[in-house]
DNA sequence: CTATTTCGTCATGGCGCTTTACAAATTAGT
DNA sequence: ACTAATTTGTAAAGCGCCATGACGAAATAG
């Protein structure tokens, strides 16, 4: 029997818990979690006011949740107020832990996250993925996972589950990718090549990274649209808190938006997608530099030693992410639009272009274009974060296990 | 005190109730009555079967309901099997109605809704609405109001709330009309405008006809693309069975989305919008046909005679519109496309050229494009209907008014 | 006419939160 | 220093809500 998949990100109170007293009692302990989580030690009066429960009520919840090992009591807290001082309580950082793991076309990355959100533990081993089937490279993942969880536990934390980022369209089944043409992947379902003892969700880098940005950003709203490129150019769209992944879980495809209809074919069948102007392989084209290692990086530094062909390429791919993201904004009409993955590395020769096309074209006050300070390490973290948010959303599940 | 406005759509078990028992009750209270309401009339043990709660359970929460005028007793039913046969439930048809409105540029209309979905009370009124400010519009809107809700009292039903669709962009507020070019609106409150004993939604036809078609129609997912044109072209995103406002709650304006980077100025600021060449002025200028009344019903019926200048318009029309769509489509990946509003009327037209347009552009399966079956009817009974949906969502509030 | 099945209700019980009360630990004021 | 006031955490009693189990009522099957 292998381990039930988790929901990535049902926001806060599980809306799939039944409504009996057992599912609300659950919720509360959800509700517990996140709100210790999101604010730092707090006695349990300071959450009994924050969740609108009694602190009798809280203090039976707090209790459970210190008994499976999810809470940690740090002791009382200094006392700046008048009136008995509270006894600072604290997500525990022995407890469960998520492993967050990323395929990339030339790396494999591992980290685990505790229930505080720190990277405990990562790993990471550079190579080229493009094996012609998943088999090989899942191997070496599992390796890979297997180590990180070794090291975490050799700290005291357990392995709660598994979310693998990868650059490809994932099935609605959140094990299955159907393509992923940079890996040269094909309805390769990864669930019986990974430890069948931890908990699976596999998921689109894009998606993983937009979670980052909801969970980890500063200010981050609710409603926004993330926007990272790595070879592909995907979109993740949060809104009200929840990534929308599409009937087939293919939603956020932005590199087929069409930006000129009757532009250059482009192997989706379609012309003029945004991909054949702000791509990897247009952008290196239109900037004469020859594929190779590290191109995002080559250029950055291009750029900034002052080329102007680069900068001329750079430029027009931002001409032409204004202009399919014109399309996006006014028809989602998000608070923020944040750059993330390698464009947030060139975002300076980016956004310029950018945010004038978008300007121009949208009417009322300009949309905020922000870059991720997560840069290349959302889609990691995201997945890392999604078993953690898991955690948080319903530790009755975990406590059982603990 | 003016009555607290309603949500339009919380999906089903209104996730703003706090999690305590009292919470729960009318969470349950309000899966009783969607269970009733989507599947007729129903025995309390079916209810019970359905939803997961005991029967004894079940007995007490009916019980509630029908004390409050939200269910009511029909007698036994028709024993077909054996065993003591059970004693069907149904929603009231003597409570609460939705009234739902809408402002057209030259129509108001008003109707009741009970809580089966029955029309049973309506209102029109013809007549120009652009009179260079709201004052003297929601003034007759008023009256019609008025007029309707005393019908609908007659018939033994009270008026729960008052549902306003208006073709321009409201803020999230529900009350203001920030912008509605074709009537001449701008930054609008109709909540002084309107009757104060009526809990009030003002909100864009575009998403009222999208709500409708979630709830009314066929087959309807519960994540589609739900376009819809009167004289802008709009759109309602629904995704998980719930509408997507955006952070202003102007999500939606298909209108804008660019098809051309350099095609024609727009109004808007941009170049090249879908609604150069997809809306009604550049269809009709397109078809050579003079602007008058009914316009739509003039290119249906010139396009049925075989007029080959407005086929053309149309055909090229329905192309522009595939382009912005695959847009859309690449970005949401809804489930399908609904056509609505005027464009439902001239769907035999456009939709050879839009499919076509959309599947050249798009990978994979062609999406199914499909009418909606309400036609223009769908704002306003998407309206109604909201108010209605309130009601189910949490019956004790407004049981407590009964 | 009896056995069986299903429905609705009642009494009982368990579970989860609230209320109320109280001891513990701190600050503010005299 | 000592008392009053304030706040925290816990314990006991109470109430609301659903589950369980039993029962009469009303149908079918044999």
């Amino acid at each position: 029997m292998t381990a039930a998949p988790h929901e990535a990100e049902p926001a806060l109170p599980g809306r799939a818990l039944p409504d009996t007293q057992q599912g609300m009692r659950r919720r509360n302990l959800a509700r517990v979690m996140h709100t210790v989580s999101a604010e730092g030690p707090l006695s349990r009066a300071a959450v009994a006011s924050r969740i609108g429960l009694t602190r009798a009520a809280v203090s039976t919840l707090v209790d459970e949740l210190v008994r499976s090992g999810l809470l940690e009591e740090l002791g009382p807290e200094r006392p700046g107020r008048v009136g008995r001082p509270g006894s600072a309580l604290a997500v525990s950082a022995r407890g469960p832990a998520g492993i967050g793991a990323e395929v990339g076309v030339d790396h494999l990355a591992v980290c685990a996250v505790d229930l505080r959100g720190e990277v405990r533990s990562r790993a990471v081993r550079y190579g080229s993925n493009r094996d012609g089937s998943a088999e090989p490279v899942v191997e070496r993942l599992t390796a890979l996972v297997r180590q990180v969880v070794a090291e975490a536990e050799s700290e005291g934390l357990w392995a709660a589950g598994l979310a693998v980022a990868v650059p490809g369209l994932v099935a609605r089944d959140g094990r299955t990718v159907v393509r992923a043409p940079n890996l040269d992947w094909q309805d390769a379902d990864l669930g019986p090549l990974l430890p069948a003892d931890l908990p699976l969700t596999v998921d689109n880098e894009a998606n993983f990274g937009a979670l980052a940005e909801l969970w980890l950003g500063e200010d981050t709203p609710r409603d926004f649209l993330h926007v990272s490129a790595e070879i592909g150019i995907g979109a993740g769209v949060v809104f009200d808190g929840r990534l929308l992944r599409g009937t087939r879980g293919f939603a956020g495809e932005l590199g087929h938006v069409p930006v000129r209809p009757d532009g250059p074919e482009c192997p989706c069948g379609g012309r003029g997608c945004l991909e054949q102007y702000a791509g990897e392989k247009a952008v290196l084209r239109a900037a004469g530099v020859e594929p190779g290692e590290d191109r995002v990086g080559l250029l950055a530094d291009r750029a900034a030693e002052g080329d102007e062909d680069v900068r001329r390429a750079l430029r027009e791919a931002g001409t032409a992410l204004g202009i399919a993201l014109t399309g996006a904004v006014n028809l989602l009409d998000p608070e923020i639009v944040v750059l993330g993955g390698a464009l947030a590395g060139l975002a300076p020769w980016l956004l310029p272009s950018l945010r004038d096309e978008l300007a121009r074209r949208t009417a009322g006050p300009a949309r905020p274009v922000s870059v991720s300070d997560l840069g290349p390490q959302g889609p990691l973290l995201g997945a890392a974060h999604s078993v953690v948010r898991a955690v948080l959303d319903d530790p009755a599940v975990v406590a059982e296990r603990a």
